[in-house]
DNA sequence: GATGAATGAGATTTCATTCAT
DNA sequence: GATGAATGAAATCTCATTCAT
């Protein structure tokens, strides 16, 4: 009840806690899912005890959803910086390359994003109805414009981005499978990824003359 | 122990009622998780007692594992279906569409082995080391042939699997978000899904001269 | 409710299915005592399935009862064999010596009327008050008889008794921890305990004069 | 996980419920077996709840194993009291005695003991290899020195525990016995118990010449 | 006689959470 | 801020037993 949580804002000691519990719960959540996940195990990646977690959080689900508001920012700022002025395909391969590096550098994070949308996205529906459509519905027009310019080639925009987060989250993701029949480092499956994602989807948005 | 479980056939009564536990099971799991499934619930769905369903099966990781590993054919089957004599091309074509109407059939079963791969394939690594391993490695062969002989585009070919892969599953795996995104109804979906997949394979796969 | 415990007697084949049971409950009786044995152990133990064996009888306890009835007899039977007109001193040796030859090759029964005693003797309490308590008493009264006469040492007679009891039952209820104080084996453990036990109870029966 | 099971001492609070549950305990197993306990049993003894019972051991089998560890102690205790220096037949004599007032007074430890040994020593059988084996020789030892001087009749030392063992202990463990043939109060009892075995040992091991 | 199917009762155990200090 | 103590709810699982064939 005198926990941390009604004040505005977090004390040092108190931000450095909350960091600490945020990344031992996305070690965990990543691995177990929400369900599975138990606050024991939380506790004890971020080295406290459950009592002293439930202190800072009121519960598993609110560290969940305050954890998975902030991968938002994570997950757009690839998107954000898709830039109208620039040269249409170049633009586009840049954004897939940047998904990929974000795949490379936080596996974690983008497992704990697809779990949610895999038990369909019952904790941020909120955000998808914010923030996200705005910022897809703004590149779907752009990638629109550039289609109608005839400046990439005309295909559904919206299953364009669909497929590039597919791709790249997919090496992030699904990296127990891929491990498992193709036993690579880390480095050459994300070389190998971006030159076939490249070829492919500037194969797809070249246009022909 | 005292169940069915002994070796050999299963009789009617018993075809029936694990037919109707996995169906059940199929779908409290794609909806929770392994871990968030609870028997009772699994049981309430097939419409049987708890006690009757642990007559069945040991307990509710025995019923994911056979699930799960009966998926794999489904998994598969598209897969096998790749004719080495066939026009090169129009056979990955074919087998794109193959799995897309697969996910359009089986969302709950797409979703389910998604979970498994996330968790990191903790209960069927078996089958990637066996059956799973030798069709994936046929048909990579096979891929390799036809680029060696020009027929196709040379791009690495466990990279355009698993690129098909993460496309054709994104539609039914992460369904949730693209309605949220772009709300239409299912054979909308799946007919732009379709098309925009073409457009983009046949983009990449044909040799330009 | 068509078993064969309503017939006066038993058929060939009934007779046998029931030994092969009380064998088997024996030996799980005797490892794990009435509580801690399961049905489903005793018919594995049998060879035959829980249903099949709760034909031939009403229930575990049911089991345990004619089991441990049987078992008042093999118990008493030393006790009857002592001859009012023997040598006392032989007599009483003789039964010494039969009843750890009872222990020696019976320890699983020993063992489970222990097991029995130590619970207080919830089953068979009827018989302690039937044949049992004459035996015992006819028994004790022939000792008494011997000591008023002068022809053994004059102490309790009840308290003789146990004493025989406690020493020849213990090779055999007691024998796993010998057998981690002093591993030995059978033939010798009993060889060493008939010695001693003859020595004991001549030196406290023999009268001096 | 969450309990006091931390290395190091016990606070207490601990130390009081930790007591409170031995007891429960001690009165439970003793009456019911292991297997025929129930962990809701002991609680309601202990007067308290399951979960706080769960709070402080891992589950039935746990407290079972620490209670009958500590009651090992109370086992060599008499054991340990024999005086090399004393006088070799009083030394054995009193040694009878001691364990017959422990056993007048832990006639439910005793019974603990007897049915852990009945069912095979399946937990402490490290206690056996260690102290209890250390101790026991170290008796065996000296009887034997007692022997070879001639000062106690020469039988086999290990019979010779073994049988005090059988007869001190027979008089808590098999009581539900010896009541039903000769009902008496627990104070008559042991002082017949007393006299009987202090007659017996005396006779079988002093002397003649 | 034998057995597959089903079930009710109960036991253990996990886990998030609350309370008091 | 932190933690030891306690608890309610629910989930898994065991087991004796019944029923129908």
């Amino acid at each position: 009840m005198t926990g941390p949580k009604t004040a505005g804002g977090y004390s040092r000691i108190q931000t450095q806690k909350r960091a600490a519990i945020f990344a031992a719960a996305l070690e965990i959540f990543a691995r177990h899912g929400l369900r599975g996940a138990s606050l024991e195990a939380i506790a004890a990646e971020a080295d406290m005890s459950k009592q002293n977690l439930l202190y800072y959080f009121d519960g598993k689900e609110a560290i969940f959803v305050e954890l998975i508001q902030q991968l938002t920012d994570l997950w757009l700022e690839p998107l954000a910086q898709i830039d109208p002025a620039g040269e249409p395909v170049a633009e586009v391969l840049a954004y897939v390359q940047r998904k990929l590096v974000m795949s490379q550098n936080h596996p974690r994070e983008s497992r704990l994003f697809a779990t949610e949308i895999l038990q369909g996205v019952p904790h941020i529906k909120h955000l998808y109805e914010g923030p996200m459509k705005a910022m897809v519905d703004r590149t779907v027009a752009l990638l629109q414009t550039w289609m109608d310019a005839g400046q990439i080639r005309a295909v559904d925009p919206h299953d364009l981005l669909f497929s590039i987060w597919a791709n790249t989250q997919h090496y992030a993701d699904f990296s127990a499978q891929i491990n498992l029949i193709k036993p690579m480092t880390r480095e050459e499956r994300y070389a190998n990824a971006e030159r076939f994602l490249t070829d492919m989807y500037r194969a797809l948005l070249v246009v022909q003359d």
